[in-house]
DNA sequence: CAAATTTTTCCATGTTATTCCATATATGCC
DNA sequence: GGCATATATGGAATAACATGGAAAAATTTG
């Protein structure tokens, strides 16, 4: 399957709308999906999206939840309440609705970040704070079990 | 099926008259419903509502009880009394009884959380807090079982 | 039963969102 | 490096929608 990678700097306009970066258009395009499924990010201050393989991947992960569980309520309510399709228009833009502004601080820009199976959504400053504190962690953890033995600079 | 997906925030006029989101209005009408049955929620201050995949459902899951039983009275009772039909007219906008407004706090402005099978009405402070518990106790969750080994952030 | 009140339907208007188009910019290709 | 193509971007035209009020119907009340 493609994978969505790299990152790319957008800018969002007056009525809000964005241009999805040409990469990740052709993606979608090559797998027929004519909308974008978003959701919140729970970790971050961001937006997760992509097609309809990634719908297809968090629906098989929330059936395995009880029905009737109070675990299942909150997975609803953040599944459906807190997602949106976005449709790419004629010219390949989207427009970011204004509770993904909110959520996500996002305002004249916004970061296309891939994430393999699906893509993020970043208010730019946001997501270099994001981004170096991710490279410290996994320094960091590199650091004790192999570090030491292993190899320098790969 | 159809989901209900997204929230939408809508004005409730001096009547208690409100539009029904367009993306809620089409599949209501696809699926042949011209009425949407509501019923007050157990767990929060809001309305559940949907059309008659919703309604048969609920039944389906009463239907199990057994009729003679103290536990089918209560149901019966906040089945049959706490609900309403609520008529969508010809401009696609229901009105909001007071049975609702006292009971969730509903008063200028109203949200339209989809659940899938169904949408909440909130009123719009309430529906932010309780989508901000729901992500923490996600969240929460997913810290012990998974986090070490898993997916970083999908 | 008539009057008053509420509810519902109908309609007009302003607003917002979407689509379409034109231009500027960038990118890839030869 | 220059040409052809693709992309970004803003604005204008169009369509969809929200919203308030008036008219009509139904309901309640005296």
């Amino acid at each position: 399957m493609e994978r969505f990678v790299s990152s790319y700097v957008k800018k969002v306009d007056s009525k809000g709308r964005v241009s999805v970066p040409p990469p990740f258009r052709a993606i979608l395009q090559r797998a027929g999906d004519e909308q974008i499924y978003s959701q919140l990010a729970l970790e971050t201050p961001s937006v997760m999206a992509g097609g309809a393989a990634l719908l297809k991947m968090l629906e098989s992960r929330m059936n395995e939840i009880d029905p009737f569980s109070q675990d299942y309520d909150d997975w609803a309510a953040h599944f459906y309440s807190g997602s949106d399709y976005l449709k790419i228009d004629g010219d390949g833009r989207i427009v970011v609705t204004d509770a993904i502004r909110e959520y996500t601080g996002i305002d004249g820009e916004v970061v296309f970040a891939g994430r393999g199976i699906s893509f993020h959504l970043w208010q730019p400053a946001r997501f270099e704070d994001y981004m170096t504190g991710v490279r410290k962690r996994i320094a960091k953890k590199r650091e004790l079990p192999k570090r030491e033995e292993g190899a320098l600079n790969e």
